[in-house]
This record gives structure tokens, sequence and C-alpha cells, in this order.
DNA sequence: CATATAAGTCAACGTCACTGACATAAATTG
DNA sequence: CAATTTATGTCAGTGACGTTGACTTATATG
């Protein structure tokens, strides 16, 4: 160990006025969400590193197994970034036999997007993991806690559009 | 818009089955962590870009503030990442004037790491900012759902020691 | 004194994001 | 039909942020 004791050296004051009560409570948020985000990524990472993919590619192939025959725009507005971002990760899952495209039959300038079945293998793959970690948590916590956690998470987000996709 | 009626070509099946009831409740989650950690720091990434930096001098001027008088280890044990990663955004956090470091006492290897008042100014801003985004989301979802929240998200993080932090 | 620990450093590398400008094809509109 | 808008792709350059591996320095500890 790097530190014998770290909790007494480095635990924050403790304060009796309840507006600290509250600072407390909103940074042990903060903290909470930094540390269950990087946790919850950690093993994905870990398993694309292997395919020579990253973070990015994962998301590309969650949300296309998501919402099969997708837009790219769809995508775009999803990730928010940019198209620049989004193609060179595109292009290397379309190389690698990951995800196909078929032009749209109304708009024939789209590009609907598909994984193929090594696409459907890998997110099964990455999606498992989150999912058991998740599933843990919420058995974990009951019903009632999950309830909760989802109408913070909805508080969170900025986006209307977003929120009423969890109805 | 890029796609007048969104919904009705992307919204994944419904299924009568639980099974896979608990499916989507699971991706659902999985989405929202996705989308609420996406919102959650893309202002303060936008705030960052000001100064010349990123996400990475964040969280160590957020920690650095949080436990003041920690030592680089401390830090990289809650960052997970390599001592070459942090070395870059210290020493730049460090020539800014933003963070300063004194010896230990105890033992004069350690480099105890401090915000200057500089370093207090920008935690604060960006601190503020996560901090008026989880008051809404906590306002608005009630105390229970609070309570809840924090139940799954101690069930997501892999390590006891992270989770003791939230007693 | 020998070993372990805290911290810093050099070099090389890859992913992932950005901006800005431009190109192509197809749809839509006046 | 001609002009414009939209969906997508592309080129060039840049920077943030993470990695591995090897090495150094100072200090603590058995």
């Amino acid at each position: 160990m790097s530190d014998i004791n770290p909790t007494v050296r480095t635990q924050p004051k403790l304060h009796a006025n309840p507006l600290f009560l509250r600072e407390e409570e909103l940074r042990q948020g903060i903290e909470m969400l930094f540390h269950a985000y990087r946790d919850f990524t950690a093993e994905p990472d870990a398993m694309l590193a292997h395919y020579g993919f990253g973070r990015a590619h994962h998301r590309v192939i969650y949300f296309v197994g998501r919402y099969p025959g997708t837009t790219v725009s769809a995508l775009l507005e999803i990730l928010k970034i940019t198209k620049q971002s989004l193609s060179r990760v595109l292009s290397q899952l379309l190389e690698r036999g990951l995800i196909e495209q078929k032009p749209g039959q109304q708009d024939r300038r789209q590009r609907l997007l598909h994984l193929t079945e090594n696409g459907l293998d890998l997110e099964r793959q990455l999606t498992a993991n989150q999912r058991a970690l998740l599933a843990r948590a919420y058995r974990e916590a009951g019903a009632e806690a999950v309830e909760g956690f989802r109408k913070v998470m909805l508080g969170i987000m900025s986006d209307e559009k977003d929120r009423s996709k969890f109805a």
C-alpha cells in the first residue's frame, strides 16, 4: 500500500451546518458518477483493445445494434461528435466487417447501418459485460432504488429529446 | 431536422416476454449512463478548453481540491491512470500556477498537493456547474430517488474501497 | 547496508476528439 | 428545369489523453 491509512489523511471535513451537508451530498454525487462510469467502461475498453478498437467503436457498435437501420446523421446526434470523428471510426468498422451499409429506399443518399454477424457477436460480448454489472447493481439495490436511479439520470440529461426515449 | 419522425424508424421493438423486458430495462440503464455522463461533462469540458485544459486536468483539480494535501500515488489510485499520464497533466497545472506542492513532513519523498488561489477559483467554477446539474436532478427526483440513485451507483463500482468512501 | 517506496523522466505510440474547407450525389423547392 | 438544401464522405492539420517500457533520484525502512 502506498498509504497506511489514507482515510485519516484524506477524508474531507464533516460539518454540522446543513449547507455543508448539501455541499457534501452533491460532491459525493459527482464522485459517484466518476467512479461508476470509470468502472463501467473499464472492462469493455480492455476487450476492445484486443481488436485494436477503442471506446468510440463501442459506442457506434452499441447504437447501431440498438437501432438497426439507423443513419449517420442520427448517430451524430446521439453521440454529439463531429462527422469527421465518426467517419474514421465508422470506416474502420466497415473495413473490418462489423458493420454494413444499405442505401435507404425512400432517400437513397442515406446509408442505413446494420451490424454483421461478427458485429453482433462483438456487441453481445461488450454489452453482456455492462449488463452484468448493471444487473448486479439493480439486484442489490432493489426495484425502488432502480426507479430512483432512473429519475436522477433523466434529470441530469440536458436534452428533452433524450429524456423522452426512456418513457 | 435530419429526420421527420425518428422515433418511428429507430425505436427498438417491444416484447411481451419478461426476459425481453429485463433486457430492455438493462439497455436503458446503459444508455442513461451514457447520455447522463456525456451531458454531465459537456459544460466543464467547454470551460476547460478556454484555458487550454481538458477533462484530465479537471479530474486532478477536483480531487486535489477535495482532498488537500493528497499525494501523487493516492491520485493515481483514484484516477486509475498511469504515472506518466498524470505527470503531464500535473506538471502543466504546476506550471500554470493552479496547484502547488509541499514536501511531506513525515515522509519527505512525498509531494503533498494543494490548489492555489487560482486553482481554487477554477475548481469552484467547474464544480459549480456540475453541482447545479446534479442539484436540479436531485430536486426534481426527490429525496427517496436520490437514495436509490446512490445505491445503484455504489453497486456499479467494482472496488470496495471506493464504495466505502460514501458511508 | 540492502531493499523498497515515492516521485519524476525520456521516448515512442495510438485513439479520439477538434476545426475548416471542399466534394458528391440525391432530394426538394421555386 | 435550375437553384438550393441535405446526407454523406474526405483531406489536412492539430491537440488531449491515454499506453508501455526503461531508467533516475531521493528517501525511508528493515
